[in-house]
RNA sequence: GCGGCUGUAGUCUAGUCUGGUUAGGACUUGGGCCUUCCAAGCCUACGACCCGGGUUCAAAUCCCGGCAGCCGCACCA
């Protein structure tokens, strides 16, 4: 299998290691070894690329670890706890409320788990398998507890997603933005979920890195800018339609898939352009790629369009790396209603609009002395409510009933007064739609480090890019000798003096050197020879096909750096 | 969480059934020799029985527990 293989080089040769390996490890956590830092720290850099630079969304950082209220508002501490039920005799374990649910058609979310062990009993629920006895419920908890502060008081969690970071300091966020639509802001860093089986190596883990967007827009306008742009870019989706049908993925234009509304915004379809662009440019070509679309069965509910970027491997199948939703307002909304702050942003009118209002004002002179103290209440209540329902109370019963802290006062006509006003409204407070691509890191170098692997005759290349390779170049002397050594570390120092990261390495045979350069994916070799020494020129070895340049030596940085940074093609030298 | 299989240097593996000398080999890696372009050869060195307990005069080997990996089930808003 080619991912054990790649997983044998990662290991051996320093990218990726299950983590605590002397106290022989804990499932769901790996190490990035010094290449694999290093190759995770130029793909985040390059991802900053796309979003931070070119797409202008500026990047935050936000604590991994978040007060029990925040996880409150977002779902999470009610998902995150999955009630589990064992069979006892065939040691099944299933969901409680799953059982419940299908056994007798009864809504049981949410409730607690002494709740349903009750209702277990009670109906005298079995095994949905073999009919044996089940256990009483506990609680599987996704997410990992922890206590802020001395006093234990607090419960806190480690963070699911990096999303949240984004949409608690949303007020400051448009601030930042000077209020206007529409804005990105991404986050990149670690999230953690207590899996109850983690496997599959890298793939799911129990901390991850993610780099999420999180894309405020108008929910009346979800057309993009820069549409045009990528337009004509060829995806290979595979709709929820096709999925039902079991007709597979087809590839359409970016267009087509807008005009067609197989993708349900241009925004969305933009997205999901520029991850593929981005999956290209490290190295992944677009036959291992294909968008799914969710079903609506298994779309969370607050999302009304969601696609997962695909990768196929050969020991996984497909798996998800990328996740792109339209997460609508959720979780904007729910944050405002359990922080009580005002989350919307204000949409000003291109033309204000004049409308005609009848008020109903409340004669001050009668309403004081009649009501006391109850009387400010009973005026913010009138000011909340449509005129034309007090008027038509008015015509059918004579009076209007209001309730304040429990008692009933009737207001009659003879208190009130209706008024036709003029109002201009100038906009509206709406919450903002959300846009976001979720990007597994951890997945995503996974699939590079396995779509690089190449292996020609004898050799093993991993073909990494050469602007993510995580040593960019090794300066070889062509045997060991004095002369020839003592002036490919003097190279090699010059590389490192002008920003490279370069390695010098004598030891073996040239083609043992090249080799080994070649598994890491180092994209060039400089290597002195005899020739060298007469006339200060040296060889540039294309890692991808052996071929060699020579080049006189004070050129060989500015060479590099064209090389390395994807100005020039080796081919052109 | 459950069941099955597995666990010997960096990697692959012999030995385990049938307990018994210094755990053997290959590759890799380090040092050296040789070598003027793609894992050659020679010399040399480093390096291992997953962890804990039990049985036994004696445990890599047998038994129990744990941990990890793989596969299947379940889970994966």
């Amino acid at each position: 299998m080619k991912n054990d293989e790649v997983m044998n080089i990662a290991k051996k040769r320093g990218f990726l290691w299950s983590s605590f390996e002397i106290y022989s490890g804990v499932a769901g956590f790996f190490d990035y070894g010094p290449l694999g830092a290093t190759l995770k720290n130029n793909i985040m850099n390059k991802w900053r690329n796309y979003y931070v630079i070119s797409e202008g969304f500026y990047e935050i950082e936000s604590p991994t670890i978040m007060p029990e209220e925040a996880l409150k508002a977002s779902g999470h501490v009610d998902h995150f706890n999955d009630p589990m039920t064992e069979c006892k005799d065939c040691l099944e374990v299933f969901r409680a409320d799953h059982v419940i649910n299908e056994a007798t058609g009864k809504d049981v979310e949410g409730l607690e788990n002494d709740e349903l062990s009750r209702i277990l009993s009670e109906e005298k629920l079995s095994c949905p398998r073999c009919g044996g006895h089940l256990t009483h419920v506990w609680s599987y908890n996704l997410m990992f507890q922890t206590l802020i502060g001395s006093k234990g008081k607090k419960t806190g969690y480690m963070r699911p997603e990096t999303a949240q970071g984004i949409f608690i300091p949303f007020k400051r966020l448009l601030r930042f933005n000077r209020g206007k639509l529409p804005f990105g802001v991404v986050q990149m860093g670690k999230a953690y979920r207590n899996e109850i089986s983690p496997r599959q190596g890298v793939i799911r883990l129990r901390e991850f890195t993610q780099a999420e967007v999180e894309i405020f827009v108008n929910p009346k306008n979800k057309n993009h800018p820069n549409f045009k742009e990528v337009s004509g870019d060829v995806l290979n989706l595979y709709s929820a339609e096709s999925q039902m049908k079991e007709t597979g993925p087809s590839k359409l234009t970016a267009q087509h898939a807008v005009t067609e509304e197989i993708i349900s915004s241009e925004i969305l379809t933009y997205q999901l352009c520029l991850a593929r662009r981005f999956l290209n440019d490290l190295g992944i070509s677009d036959d291992v790629i294909r968008f799914r679309q969710h079903l609506s069965s298994e779309m969370a509910h607050y999302a009304i369009d969601c696609w997962d970027v695909e990768i196929e491997t050969d020991s996984f199948g497909w798996i998800e790396i990328i996740g792109i939703a339209d997460r609508t307002d959720f979780d904007l909304k729910s944050h405002s209603i359990h922080s009580k702050e005002d989350l919307t942003v204000f949409i000003e009118y291109s033309e204000p609009k004049t409308v005609m209002k009848i008020m109903a004002k409340p004669q001050m002179k009668k309403f004081g002395p009649l009501f006391k103290a109850d009387a400010p209440k009973i005026m913010e209540i009138l000011k909340n409510t449509d005129a034309s329902s007090i008027e038509e109370s008015f015509q059918e019963k004579g009076h209007y009933p209001v309730e304040v802290d429990g008692t009933i006062h009737n207001l009659t006509p003879d208190i009130i007064e209706f008024q036709e006003v003029e109002e201009t409204i100038r906009g509206e407070k709406i919450y903002p739609h959300v846009i976001e691509p979720s990007y597994g890191i951890d997945r995503i170098i996974y699939s590079v480090l396995l779509h690089c692997f190449q292996e020609e005759d004898d050799r093993t290349i991993l073909k990494l890019p050469a602007d993510i390779a995580p040593v960019e170049v090794n300066v070889f002397p062509l045997v060991n000798k004095k002369e020839l050594a003592n002036l490919a570390q003097e190279i090699k120092k010059l590389l490192r003096n002008n920003g490279f990261i370069a390695e010098y390495d004598a030891s073996g045979t040239i083609g043992r050197r090249y080799a080994r350069s070649d598994e890491i994916g180092v994209p060039y070799a400089v290597t002195v020879d005899h020739k060298s020494l007469e006339d200060n020129t040296i060889t540039i070895r294309n890692r991808d096909d052996s071929k060699q340049v020579r080049i006189p030596i004070k050129e060989v940085y500015n060479t590099l750096g064209d090389l390395i940074n994807l100005r020039i093609r080796f081919e052109d030298l």
